[in-house]
DNA sequence: TTGTAGGCGTTATCAG
DNA sequence: CTGATAACGCCTACAA
């Protein structure tokens, strides 16, 4: 018997044994509903067998419940990627919400990879979770089309695909209100550090960005990067040569701003004075540059709890519909008149 | 039977009907060591159970198995904030390895609260995990003594406390690195931005630092932090007004030199002319910023991978030793010689 | 209101 | 080498 500790091995048997009562009406009274036990059990005998749970310290064997309920109480949460701040304060939101339901959580990267989501999903699902929260999804569903196919229950967080349940912010109208402070500052020529191709928010906030820019007139030059510093330094490298004359950049993540902000040091231009720069996700850091980087605040961590309860509510059968949160943009010195 | 979902219902009653053997015949094959299986089962039998297992997509049930071998092949992992890139960074670690062993790990925040750390201990026990990785170990250990006291295995990461078994970076040696550097480059009055009191892993950057300047014949001035960027902020704000003559800064993290740089820039110093400014992690960060900091890279992924490996080491009965990892210094333009 | 009797899917012990 | 049998802890008809 190795690699066993001192767990609690009080169980049903052991309340029963003490209570003298048999075991299934001690089940009864401890994993009934209230009005369940009322109509179960007798008061006296429900109170006995509370007591004698608690002072024994009875905690009900998960792997027994599972293997009798076909229930695990157990959810798979799959992200890019951890080490990026953003799905990790999800996360942070998903597992308080998972605490107050009595769900626990199996957390994965795919690095954005369809064999890794692919694999991710099948480990999660052989260790028999009851649904999965996905906050890598790609536009084209395809592997999420398979796991439709399949029943399993499943919703999106941060972004989103096909019209398959999510909590997202609203990507759009936070490009939008980057744009309109963009356009008040009197920054006509502009460009933006799209992200990654393959995930909505990237793509909404450019869109709604490049929208307002074309309604009133102008058009803004988008380039494709990856959501961390690197992709953002290159990112803006590229645009700085093939348009010297920007005088504004909107990088579609926090973190691509700060590469944003070296390029535009490198390119020898003052970041705020010469060229204005906003991020995306009021990410900790934003204010605390030596910098402080405008940026647009998304509800990040209600975005994990909402995906949790999402799930909750999909799980019970029902069919919820998506949402999404309002952004808000917080103007820092990154973003001042042009001089 | 709700929240249900097409899982592989495919268990070794099924693979025995299929291949007219019996249940237990299955499972000596199917779950023995290849050499155990050998002298229990003729090779046909076993080459004829593995190939139905194959077709018929056969996946073991955890909880039934669990239930049986009161093994669950579930570790938790506790971390002070996932959403600190250095705790994500170290727990893809831990995954792969995970992965590589068969194991599922429950992660979750524990905020550096004693409270919260015994609270997410018994949810991960409740769950009846086999051993625990804890990245937010305090120097007191009480919360670890009393772990120990119920013969719970685990291990440490990141940071160390009391003579239990831990994967860490040596800090001590690191912070001399630092100090080393510094002295080269003749800056002799020198700060430490410290980090928390209850983590071994500011404590020790620290002293190293601040024992080599003490052997080299100066006095470093050393002011704690929270590991973020506002705490930097603050510790560098404090520093500076107590000894505005400082020409030196390192901080024990790189968010804190984040938070440092802003503090120096707001004084009116440039950083990396007037004041030289160091950090730790060498986050990916490090080389993107505006600025790019010096920094002492600690193998974090490996780190990770690492105490899982303790962990199963310990798991199987050993008493293995603690690990200390090699840091490295990174030079970048936060710190040249001082003009 | 309570007790009895399976069975969830596995593994382990015991005969044959 | 293989098959019967029991048990892990829990839940739930069904019967009393």
């Amino acid at each position: 018997m190795p690699g066993r500790y001192k767990s609690s091995s009080v169980t049903l048997k052991t309340i029963a044994q003490a209570a003298g009562l048999d075991v299934s009406t001690v089940s009864r009274v401890l994993s009934g509903s209230p009005d369940e036990v009322a109509r179960a059990a007798s008061p006296t005998t429900a109170a006995a067998v509370r007591d004698w749970a608690q002072r024994l310290g009875y905690q009900p064997n998960p792997h027994a419940k599972s293997l009798r309920t076909a229930r695990s109480n157990l959810i798979g949460v799959l992200v890019p990627r951890l080490s990026d701040m953003v799905l990790a304060t999800i996360y942070e939101g998903v597992e308080e919400a998972c605490a107050r339901n009595g769900l626990a959580t199996f957390v994965m990267n795919t690095y954005d990879r369809p064999t890794e989501q692919r694999a991710k999903i099948d480990l999660a699902l052989s260790r028999h979770v009851d649904g999965l929260i996905l906050g890598d999804a790609h536009r084209d569903a395809v592997v999420l089309d398979e796991l439709a196919a399949r029943e399993v229950p499943f919703v999106l967080v941060s972004r989103y695909a096909s019209k398959y349940p999510s909590v997202t912010c609203d990507d759009y109208l936070g490009g939008c209100l980057v744009a309109k402070h963009f356009l008040e500052l009197g920054h006509e020529k502009v460009g933006v550090v799209a992200g990654e191709p393959f995930a909505s928010t990237g793509v909404d906030r450019s869109n709604g960005f490049i929208d307002t820019y074309q309604k009133a007139g102008f058009e803004a030059l988008a380039v494709n990067s990856s959501f961390d510093a690197r992709g953002g330094h290159e990112a803006a490298e590229y645009l700085l040569k093939q348009a010297p004359e920007l005088t504004g950049i909107f990088a579609v993540n926090d973190f691509a701003a700060i590469g944003v902000l070296g390029a535009v040091r490198d390119a020898g231009l003052r970041p705020g004075r010469d060229i204005a720069v906003a991020g995306y996700n009021d990410t900790q850091l934003a204010a605390e540059l030596p910098l402080p980087l405008t940026s647009v605040r998304s509800p990040l961590h209600t975005m994990g709890t909402r995906a949790l309860e999402l799930l909750v509510s999909v799980l019970s059968g029902k069919n919820p519909s998506s949402e999404r949160l309002a952004p808000e943009l917080v103007i820092r010195e990154s973003t001042l008149s042009p001089d």
